[in-house]
This record gives C-alpha cells, sequence and structure tokens, in this order.
RNA sequence: GUGGACGUAGUUCAGCUGGUUAGAGCACCGGAUUGUGAUUCCGGAUGUCGUGGGUUCGAGUCCCAUCGUCCACCCCA
C-alpha cells in the first residue's frame, strides 16, 4: 500500500513538546505584561467574511489573503469566496470594536495573542501562518498621545522578561516625516507614503540604494530633495536628552511637521516617567511602517545582537481605526509582537535554553506488584499540585531513566522494595546528576524545594 | 506576483573531469552480570541518488521536462 507522505506545508511552524512548552513560556510572560498594564483578553475567530477584511487594504495585502471555502460552497463558486482568513489582528479588533462598541468602555485597552495567515512565498524566518501578541489603545473620538508613551513601557517590560538580550525600540512620528516633506514640495499624500516606504528602507539597504532611487524615473526628485531626505532620516539619538535636542535642531517647519515633533517630544518626555531607560529607546527617523493605516507615532523593536532578524515587535498610531465599519470616530495606538519569527530566530540563533518538562516527576516502576503504592504516591503529588507521571509499563530501570532524561522530566522516584520497607523514597535529579533519600512524610516538602530551586537556576542559566 | 540557486540515508553533507556491490558524522535501535539516564566502548538497520524521459557500452554525475525546496524582490511579525 503507498502511503501517503506525512507533511505540514511550507510556512507553518510545527515543535516538539520541549520547544512547546518554551514557546508556551514565552506566551505566558507576554500575557502576565499585558495584564498588567491593564489590558483585557480579547479572541476573535479565525475566518472572517471577505468583505470585512477586505474593506480598504486592497492591493498587496489582499493578495496574501487566504479565501476560505467549504467543498460544498465550491461547486456553486461566485466572484469571491464569502470567506477568508484573518491576516493581522487589528482589522478583526476594528470589526470587533465597531461591532461591540455600546458595550465596550473607553479608552478600550485589549490584548489578543493569536494566530494570523498570509499567503507569503516560503522564506526564513516568514511563515504563513504565526502568532501575533497585540496590545492596542483604542479611544472614542479622541485618544491622548500619551498612550503613545505607554506603548513602549510595555515592550520594555515585556522583553526584559523574556530575556532575549540587549534590545532597542526604535521610535518616529509619521506626521513629523510628512510635514518634512511638505516642506520639501512633495504634497501629494500617495507619494508622500512611497517616500516614507521607501527611507523605510535604509537601514536594510543603505544611503546609496534610497538615494539612487529617490532620484531615480519612479520618483524623479531633485539631488538636493534627495540629499535633504537623506539628512533627516539618518538622523538616530544616543540618549533622550539627545534625541530632544536633535529634534530642535531639524529647524522650524509646516503645520503638521511641528505638530509631529510636539507629539514625539512629549512621548520621549514620558518615557523616563514610565522608567524606560534611554539605552533602549532611540529616535530614528527612518523608521515608517509599511502599512498606510499609521498616522502618527510609529515604533520597531530590534535585538542589538540579531539585527538580522529585523524586527521582532513593531506598531504605532492610527487615526481613524474603523472607519469602515462605524461612523463613530476611533483612534488608537497599538503594537504587535510576531511571536513565531522571535521565536524561530532565537532557537536559530541558539538562545532557547532547552526548555523542562511540564511534567516535574516521574514515578519509576521497580515491581509491578508495588503498582498500588506508586499509584498513591502520584496521587498524593498531584493534590499537592506537583505534575506527576507514573510509570505503568515498567521495564528495566536504565530504561526509565532515558525516558525521563530524553522526555525533559528532571527529577525520578525510586521505590523498590528497599524504600517501601523503610518509609523512604529515592529523589534522582537527574540534571545535577544527584540523588538523596527522604522520608515518604517529607516527600511534598522536599520536593516543593527541590522544584523551586529548579526554577530559579533554570532562569538564571539562560541569562546572557 | 517577478527573478535566481539547489534537490544523495531520519538529518547535515561527501561522492574529483560519467566507470565495478553509493559513503561519513550526528540521530535512531540493541548490547556491555540481574536498582540508575545524559558521558564511554561494541554491534545493527536505513537510501526506486526528487520524479519522468533522453544521450551513452555504462548516469548520482551530462541534456530536457516536471515537481519540490531554499534565496532575493515586493510586503511584512
Amino acid at each position: 500500500m503507498a502511503l501517503t507522505q506525512a507533511r505540514t506545508m511550507p510556512g507553518v511552524l510545527e515543535l516538539l513538546p520541549l520547544d512547546q512548552i518554551a514557546f508556551q513560556r514565552m506566551l505566558d510572560v507576554i500575557r502576565r505584561n499585558y495584564e498588567r498594564f491593564g489590558f483585557l483578553p480579547v479572541e476573535t475567530p479565525v475566518i472572517e467574511f471577505s468583505d470585512v477584511l477586505l474593506t480598504k487594504t486592497g492591493g498587496e495585502t489582499e493578495r496574501q489573503v487566504y479565501f476560505v471555502q467549504s467543498t460544498g460552497a465550491l461547486a456553486q463558486e461566485k466572484d469571491r469566496p464569502e470567506l477568508a482568513l484573518r491576516f493581522d489582528l487589528t482589522v478583526p479588533l476594528a470589526r470587533y470594536v465597531a461591532e461591540h462598541e455600546h458595550d465596550l468602555s473607553f479608552p478600550f485597552r485589549r490584548y489578543q495573542m493569536q494566530r494570523v495567515y498570509r499567503g507569503e512565498r516560503a522564506q526564513r524566518g516568514r511563515f504563513r501562518e504565526f502568532y501575533q501578541c497585540d496590545i492596542d489603545v483604542i479611544g472614542k473620538d479622541a485618544l491622548s498621545v500619551r498612550y503613545d508613551a505607554e506603548i513602549p513601557a510595555v515592550i520594555y517590560s515585556v522583553f526584559r522578561e523574556l530575556d532575549v538580550g540587549a534590545f532597542t525600540i526604535q521610535m518616529n512620528n509619521r506626521k513629523l516625516m510628512r510635514g518634512y516633506f511638505e516642506g520639501l514640495g512633495i504634497d501629494d499624500a500617495e507619494k508622500q507614503m512611497l517616500v516614507l516606504r521607501e527611507v523605510d528602507k535604509l537601514d536594510k539597504r543603505g544611503p546609496q540604494y534610497v538615494r539612487d532611487t529617490l532620484t531615480g524615473e519612479a520618483f524623479g526628485l531633485s539631488h538636493e530633495a534627495a540629499d535633504r531626505i537623506l539628512d533627516f532620516v539618518q538622523v538616530r539619538s544616543t540618549s533622550l536628552a539627545d534625541a530632544l535636542a536633535k529634534l530642535d535642531a531639524l529647524g522650524s517647519g509646516g503645520e503638521t511637521f511641528e505638530q509631529g515633533r510636539a507629539e514625539l517630544k512629549e512621548v520621549l518626555g514620558l518615557l523616563r516617567d514610565f522608567g524606560v531607560p534611554d539605552t533602549h529607546f532611540v529616535l530614528n527617523l527612518s523608521i515608517a511602517r509599511g502599512l498606510d493605516y499609521y498616522t502618527g507615532t510609529v515604533y520597531e523593536t530590534t535585538l542589538n545582537d540579531h539585527p538580522d532578524i529585523g524586527s521582532v515587535c513593531s506598531g504605532g498610531r492610527y487615526e481613524n481605526l474603523a472607519g469602515q465599519y462605524t461612523k463613530s470616530h476611533l483612534p488608537g495606538v497599538g503594537i504587535s509582537i510576531g511571536l513565531t519569527r522571535l521565536f524561530w530566530q532565537l532557537r536559530d540563533a541558539g538562545l532557547i535554553a532547552r526548555a523542562q518538562s511540564t511534567v516535574d516527576v516521574l514515578v519509576t516502576q521497580m515491581d509491578a506488584a508495588d503498582l498500588p503504592h506508586y499509584i498513591a504516591l502520584a496521587t498524593e503529588l498531584r493534590q499537592a499540585g506537583i505534575a506527576t507521571e507514573v510509570v505503568m509499563e515498567g521495564g528495566k530501570l536504565g530504561k526509565q531513566f532515558k525516558y525521563a532524561d530524553r522526555a525533559g522530566i528532571r527529577f525520578v522516584l525510586v521505590l523498590g522494595e528497599d524504600e517501601l520497607a523503610r518509609n523512604v523514597v529515592t529523589v534522582k535529579d537527574l540534571r545535577r546528576e544527584d540523588q538523596f533519600e527522604v522520608a515518604r512524610t517529607e516527600l511534598i516538602k522536599a520536593l516543593r524545594v527541590e522544584l523551586a530551586q529548579a526554577d530559579i537556576s533554570l532562569h538564571q542559566s539562560s541569562k546572557p
């Protein structure tokens, strides 16, 4: 019989249990921090109506949307399938807020950590199915720019606890950029957008590439204008004071420009109050983000030791999130952590410590006749909150140890006739290669101490 | 969607200008006196050389097609 090859489509990430545990730990950290900052949980369906997803976007985004069709519907196919898979969490959020507007309290602070789908060509670190971990604050009618300063505080808190080494939150403001371009005579909003996308490539492609493109056929800017744009977008700050000074040194500009500068200065100033050290953020006037719905502050977070990874968290301010679904004016600000990419890249770089199993202890089997003892012991441990597995099939002790080791279970318990007779249990720590005996009545207490210590040492060992 | 590279055991690869039974590391499985894993030693299995066709006395090696994978662009987490 011909076997069907067991395989997954390219661009999806499937993990072995120990990696999955490490991944889940990261999700836990992110969730914990989001909740700590007062964001509320929301989940939305993977499948949405196509017209909801494709209202304003079109173009590039539509090319990457997966449509959904039941086999029954295929027969009577119309122009476009009615349903599609969400490609981010922001558009569903807009729909969610518009739909439940009257039941929500504003400013609405929600977090959402779910999978999204994009019809991408497979490539390193690019996935067709991946996790996004989003936070957004949505205001009704208006939303203070102060919220823009809270976002980096969350990023700082999350990434510090994720323990991924040094990172930098890069910030900019679209009004400042557009205002500057206006000053150079680039008035058309479409063209401003194109220039934004182009200068965004600065850090990746270098100034020469960007200059050539801007003065080339597609843009047709003068050399003088291109030079002034390059001077502008190459601005980087080294500290908070430096950032403020560099913003002041930009000279004066039009209304949009001044508004952008004022917003940036306010946001940067507040970062200090939020406790974000200026070693962790930088003003980078080339950061623009490709998405066109951003209107003000934009963020992009990179890992200092892994610039090749690119952005692991990004987002910004948008003026009118749900304009396609409601007449209400709902401005917001938010970010998204691409956890699948982050995890994948960290693992690739060898920065994901081998996780410990979610199983705390394995009760080995010396003699099948003593199984009742093993099960009773396991029940006792479980009631004490210790995740316990019992070996039900027996076999050589060496094999049972090997099983525990491979499964990432750190502690094994041995109860032979010897131990049972003396009412003790042998506890072996496979990691420390050490074992000890403890009175049966003291076992839970002893294990709790061991597990607490194991947890601490695991955390410390993963620090750079 | 556009352009480029590559497809050899589970995996990473070697296989020189076409020449006998296609190799290595890692991984996997078994063993090293019966209550101790990871380390060490010994042994073992494994491949329609992506698929189909062509050139040739002979093809993993050359040619064509096809499928697949990867990289770059676009865009993005």
